[in-house]
DNA sequence: CGAGTTTGACCTGCGC
DNA sequence: GCGCAGGTCAAACTCG
């Protein structure tokens, strides 16, 4: 397996903000809705005189950034290759000894539930437990639900946020919030509300491992458009209908891609999703 | 005042 | 059948 399908190491990383200021403000401003009056004063302000002054610390804010995305970048790929380093030896024990062996959880309890929350989502659809019985399907009527689709999504957000909010562009109602056995962090239920009749279902708990990270889950699939490509009428940006936000329609295949977003909380969200979804 | 959040109660499935 | 745990409901509450 190549790592280069499922992720994209090039962050995207905006390294060269002053001239896309200049030429492109005027686009985005009226994309996201802004008055004529205000791009003005955004112009205004980009070429002000005292800007050469700021110039120079610019370039170097630019330059440290890019230095910084270029390990980010070097990270990544060697993370990767460890995966997939990890993912064929998984590959051929699972081949050798049969996957049975493989698959045994550390609690018996609440297999369903457990088999739902692996990593490998190994009864996401439901193919890889084709061979049950007429019995056990009596037994399990709500594997149905089960079935429908399910992709898990980690947002890396601030140390000190408690919030258990993501941020993925669709509109979410919360109905409720449990804390469960297996971790310590209360997890929290949201339905999708952007459209009544969309089954949607979002689960946010903190990671166990590290609390700054939010691991949200994602049940069944949107019947609705992309709210923000519903806004921007059939514009680029937005995700297609059904999925989850980018990292999170690849766990089912691959590792768990972290996002960062941690300071999306101005308008700068739509702007990172396009982003993001540049590099899909 | 409406929409969203909080939170205790209730429902349901599973293991013993 | 009982108890536990995850999931959902809905009244009370908060906020813009």
């Amino acid at each position: 397996m190549d790592s280069s399908s499922w992720v994209d190491t090039s962050l995207d990383l905006n390294i060269n903000p002053l001239r896309v200021i200049k030429s492109d403000a005027p686009v985005d401003a009226e994309r996201f809705g802004m008055p004529r009056k205000m791009k003005t004063t955004f112009l205004d302000f980009q070429i002000k005189p005292s800007a050469k002054e700021e110039t120079g610390a610019l370039e170097e804010e630019l330059n440290r950034v890019s230095e910084e995305n270029r390990k980010l970048t070097e990270m990544l790929t060697v993370m990767c290759e460890n995966y997939n380093a990890l993912r064929n030896q998984l590959m051929d024990c699972m081949s050798r000894n049969g996957e049975k062996e493989l698959l045994h959880g550390p609690s018996k309890k609440r297999k369903s539930a457990g088999s739902i929350n692996n990593d490998n989502n190994i009864a996401v659809n439901g193919n890889s437990e084709s061979s049950s019985t007429d019995e056990e399907l009596s037994k399990k009527p709500r594997e149905e639900v089960i079935k429908a689709k399910i992709s898990r999504a980690h947002v890396r957000t601030e140390a000190g946020d408690t919030s258990l909010i993501v941020k993925d562009g669709y509109q979410w109602r919360k109905y409720g919030q449990k804390v469960t056995r297996d971790n310590p962090s209360p997890r929290a239920y949201f339905k999708c509300s952007f459209a009544p009749s969309c089954p949607v279902k979002k689960k946010v708990q903190r990671s166990i491992d590290d609390q700054s990270v939010l691991v949200a889950t994602y049940e069944g699939e949107h019947n609705h458009p992309h709210p923000s490509m519903e806004a921007a009428s059939g514009s680029s940006r937005g995700l297609p209908p059904g999925s989850a936000p980018c990292s999170a329609s690849l766990v089912s295949s691959g590792p768990a891609i972290t996002l960062d977003l941690t300071k999306s909380k101005s308008s700068n969200d739509a702007k990172r999703f396009e982003t993001k979804n540049r590099c899909t």
